[in-house]
DNA sequence: ATTGACCTGCAACTTTGTTGCAAAAGTTAT
DNA sequence: ATAACTTTTGCAACAAAGTTGCAGGTCAAT
C-alpha cells in the first residue's frame, strides 16, 4: 500500500515526501475527485496551504491526477490512469456530478462520444461532464 | 436593437438599467463567451466591479445568460437562447474553445450525444466542451 | 410628481491562489 | 552512516477573485 505510493512517487522522478504521499493517500481513499479545500480539510493541520497547492500543480504536471471542468467552475482533480504519462493526459472518460451528494465519479468505461464539427472546426479534445443522480442516492 | 435589449430586461421582471444595458450589449457584439475579467475590461470604467458581479448573477438566476464549464476552471459565461426560462436552462448544445484564440463558441446545431450510464446513476444534464483549433485560426 | 421597490457604488472583508527566500528534508555517492 | 547536493517545505507577504452591508441614487407605477 505505502510501497505503491512510494513506487508511484518514484516512477514520476519525485521525491517521496510526507505531504506528498498523504495526499495520495487521500486520493486512494476517496471515491471521487477532491478539491484544494477539502484536501486541505483532511491534512490540513499537518501541512502548509501553499504546499497543497504546489504539490496539486507537479501531480498535474507529471500526470498523476487530472482537473475535472465543472459547470459551477471549482477546480476539482482525481487520481489519472496508468495510461498518462508526462505532460500528457488522455484521460478519455466521462465525468459524473452528483447533484445530491456532490460525488465526482470517473466513469472509466463510459466511453467518449464522437460529435460532428461544423466545417473549419478541428477536434484535440472532448470532456463531457454528466450531472444527476449517483447510485448512493437514488432512493 | 437597443429595444430588443430593453424588451428582454423586461420580459424577466428587471428593471432597464445602463449597467445591464452595456453588458448585455458587450454579448451580442462579441462571438463567444465572455469571462468577467473581459467585460470589466470592456466596461471597466463605466461600473463598479461589484454591479458587474451583480449583474452576472442576476442574469444566470434570469436565464439570460449561462456559464460554461472550462478544463482551466476559468468562468465563463454566454448568451441563453430564447428557450431558457426562469431557474431552468437548458443550453444543450456543444461548446468548444480554441486552443489558439481563447475564444468560446456555442455551437448551437451540434446535438448533444447521450451517454450510457452505468446502473443506478441518473441522468439529468450533459454539458461537453471540445477544445482543437476553431476556423478562424485554421490555416 | 411622489412613493416604494429595486439597483448601484463604496468600503471593508473573505477566500483563493501565487511568489521569494531561508530552513528542513530527501537523495546520491562515498 | 555521513557529507554534499538537490529538492521540497513553511513562512510571510502579496495579488487576484469574489462577497456582503449599507447609504444614496435610479427606475417604474400610480
Amino acid at each position: 500500500m505505502t510501497t505503491d505510493i512510494s513506487n508511484l512517487l518514484k516512477r514520476n522522478q519525485l521525491s517521496v515526501t510526507n505531504s506528498r504521499k498523504r495526499i495520495l493517500e487521500c486520493f486512494h481513499k476517496s471515491d471521487g475527485a477532491l478539491t484544494h479545500a477539502v484536501i486541505e480539510q483532511q491534512v490540513g493541520e499537518e501541512f502548509d496551504r501553499v504546499t497543497i497547492y504546489r504539490t496539486l500543480q507537479t501531480f498535474v504536471e507529471k500526470g498523476i491526477i487530472h482537473t475535472i471542468p465543472t459547470t459551477d467552475n471549482s477546480v476539482k482533480y482525481a487520481l489519472c490512469k496508468e495510461a498518462c504519462s508526462e505532460g500528457h493526459h488522455h484521460d478519455n472518460h466521462v465525468h459524473f456530478i452528483c447533484d445530491d451528494c456532490g460525488t465526482t465519479y470517473c466513469l472509466d468505461h463510459v466511453t467518449i462520444p464522437s460529435v460532428q464539427l461544423p466545417n473549419g472546426f478541428k477536434h484535440k479534445q472532448t470532456d463531457v461532464v454528466v450531472s444527476g443522480v449517483c447510485e448512493k442516492c437514488d432512493n
